[in-house]
DNA sequence: TGCATAGCTGCGCACCCGTGCAGGTATTCA
DNA sequence: TGAATACCTGCACGGGTGCGCAGCTATGCA
């Protein structure tokens, strides 16, 4: 298994082999690189307490968020529409309402567990 | 329930309710910032890969961490060198070698979903 | 039709953070 | 003892980002 790229074949190793299996560890750099994001997205603490209101409690207006966070309405509107963008919440208007849920199947496994 | 904080209690609410089950799922302020601190050490891709290579493959020297994810030397010691004062990982000296391990539990069950 | 409200956006500011470079410390071996 | 190596640290730079303020659009109700 020579999983090492050519243009760090030639640097010292400690142990040569289980520089192999961490490569084949860490796998696919494009898959950790989306990990990274949606940890980015949960990062922030406004962010995060958004996302368990959401999730835990169902669907809610953008304003009631505000209140219960304490953000003042953009910040919410801004922290919501990077999370849309995303594909980790999505909102449905009703009337002049919108209320957003979250989406993200993998973003929820994670929310379950803090 | 009077959940929401007089700072805010004049404040117009959608459905006044379900802001006080959302205040509820949001739970400790405290704890949330925790937890995105723990988020925001996964937010960066070199760092999420250090972490799974060392959760995924047992104790890896820094040399070897750097070349299984490209990085330099000084880079991953600096990311290890947060990781270890969040108290994430935790290092061994052999000799003049140290070898890394993931130590925080929270954080090896996130790796587990990735 | 006119007003109040829910939500969104642009701009500007300040702050944090990841990284490379250069140099320092400690351990091993000849 | 001296050279090589494994790892760590300080510093300066650039880029990204969260947030507040002001203003805009759209919907509903009188």
């Amino acid at each position: 298994m020579h999983l090492v790229p050519a243009d760090r074949a030639d640097r010292r190793t400690i142990d040569g082999h289980r520089v192999c299996d961490a490569i084949a560890a860490i796998g696919d750099a494009e898959r950790v690189r989306a990990w990274a994001g949606r940890f980015s997205l949960l990062a922030d603490a406004n962010r995060l307490a958004l996302l368990l209101a959401l999730h835990r409690t169902g669907p809610l207006a953008v304003s009631d968020l505000a209140v219960a966070t304490g953000m003042n309405d953009p910040a919410v509107s801004q922290a919501l529409r990077l999370l849309r963008a995303a594909g980790v919440v999505a909102g449905e208007k009703e009337g002049r309402v919108v209320r957003y849920r979250v989406v993200d199947a993998d973003v929820r496994a994670v929310l379950d567990h803090c």
